[in-house]
DNA sequence: ATTATCTATAGATCTATAGATAATGC
DNA sequence: ATTATCTATAGATCTATAGATAATGC
């Protein structure tokens, strides 16, 4: 099972094999058959997992009970932590549900109660904000989008980033670690803006 | 070549069959390696075609002779425009490079030239910003991090996005004018921040 | 002569199962 | 008795090429 998540979020449903997965699990490739029945079976389990896993992150942006701009700045920092531990997670899940729209369903059935209720509270800490007296301009949902396109993308777009931008391997934690400063630093830019 | 575009980026390297490309292209498949020889080659012009398309990205993001602000709000939109026009290049070609790393080289040969001379532009653009007595933060580098972040990332999760919020197909474009909206008043609101 | 095209097929995988045998739980 | 495991292999693809034949350019 574990050597199934792994096989198939690095290459991916079609390109994983049944026969790699057994071998890498120690098993034959007939036990792999006896159990899962089949290899679309399989996959529904570790896609099933890796979705819940990724409405798990929505989660982090909330946090502890701390003044607002502190809890946005530590929500920021905890969701890019979380996706830098699980990199390949992003990618895998948008590739193999525009792959197969069919998946959208499991998708849409664990993400969309966990995102809702996750808007939900953020609404309120914004509308909170607002009665005492802060301008916080946008809605909850617009912002979790500015968090989550930033730090997804940071994520995503690593091994390219790190390409343009000459760093070293080594230095990846380094350059996320910036990163996260910076995507901070915008996101309260528009929490703190002079409105009017 | 056409056919091989599209196979290809619907469906990835491994999972595109000679087959079915020689089929979508209306020739036999012993056709298809007479010309190309293997499939790997046929592949990489298509993929050096395509970076070579994500380079193009990049550069609407520069604009006109137009006020700064306006500039970098055209450059905003054209550039999500351009990417609302090619939905799977961005996913593609992450999918590709994480696939197989070799393929970075063909990466960096094609995008950092373009990357370093557009950071290059817009990095004079800021710095005259800033002789006029403007307040222009952010290093060119970090600002274009910002914008195709959230450009392509609004793109690469449009499916889920429309899931979760519960948008129709058919509200497609409406959904994409008002995140861009969005994006770009994120984008400005460090630009014109209030510093000190 | 050279280039393009077709049919047929070799050779390599991959998924899935059949059938035989060993291990385990009442 | 039921469950787990192994070996062997059927059946389905897929890539790539061989070999024959038709079309094209000097």
């Amino acid at each position: 099972m574990l050597a199934a998540e792994v096989e198939f979020m690095e290459k991916g449903f079609v390109a994983a094999k049944t026969t790699d997965i057994a071998r890498r699990a120690g098993v034959t490739h007939a036990m792999l058959h006896y159990y899962y029945r089949t290899k679309e079976n399989l996959f529904k389990q570790v896609f099933q997992k890796k979705i819940q896993l990724l409405a798990d992150s929505f989660v982090t942006i909330l946090s502890q009970e701390i003044p607002f701009l502190e809890k946005i700045q530590q929500g920021v920092s905890a969701h890019l932590d979380f996706l830098a531990a699980n990199p390949r997670l992003p990618l895998f899940v948008l590739w193999e549900i525009v792959g197969n729209p069919d998946r959208q369903e499991t998708c849409r059935e664990v993400l969309l109660p966990v995102f809702k209720k996750v808007i939900e509270e953020l609404q309120e800490i914004l509308d909170a904000e607002r009665r005492r007296g802060a301008s916080v301009p946008e809605s909850a949902q617009e912002l979790m989008l500015n968090i989550v396109s930033m730090n997804v993308f940071t994520i995503l777009s690593l091994p390219i980033a790190m390409l343009l931008t000459e760093t070293r391997e080594e230095d990846r934690d380094q350059f996320l670690q910036r990163r996260k400063q910076q995507i901070v630093r915008q996101v309260l830019s528009q929490l703190t803006e002079n409105h009017k």
